[in-house]
DNA sequence: ACCATGACTCCAT
DNA sequence: CATGGAGCCATGG
């Protein structure tokens, strides 16, 4: 598979204690505008414990409210668990947590 | 091939 | 800041 891959292959590198948003990985996997079939490739191929999809939010730091393991509520625990403070609206500070893949070029080094 | 759906995002109100 | 509509594109019926 060709899109999915990258995006399963993106999502492990995201730092522990960091998050990371679905356009962000789209246009890491090659195409910008794929926000949409991101988030469904983590819907149809979970692998808990595997593909840490807790740490894809959404653009302004809001947690899905479709998560796929448990609810929006298990993702919060999920990242609090790490680091990463969720707010009592169910968002993160972006400008803080957001990962920052221009200084992860190692990663791909 | 068409239509509906969706873990998105942008822009106008 | 909240809400709604439009654009987006892969998947499934």
């Amino acid at each position: 598979m060709g899109f999915f891959d990258e995006v399963y292959k993106i999502v492990k590198m995201i730092p522990r204690g960091k998050v990371a948003n679905y356009g962000q990985i789209a246009r890491l996997a090659g195409n910008g505008k794929m926000a949409r079939q991101v988030g469904w490739a983590l819907h149809v191929n979970p692998e808990p414990g595997v593909i840490p999809c807790h740490r894809v939010v959404m653009k302004d730091g809001s947690l899905t409210k479709s998560f796929a393991f448990g609810g929006i509520d298990i993702q919060k625990q999920l990242l609090e668990s790490e680091g990463v403070v969720v707010g009592i609206d169910n968002k993160v500070d972006m400008t803080k947590y957001k990962w920052n893949t221009e200084d992860s070029y190692e990663n791909w080094f």
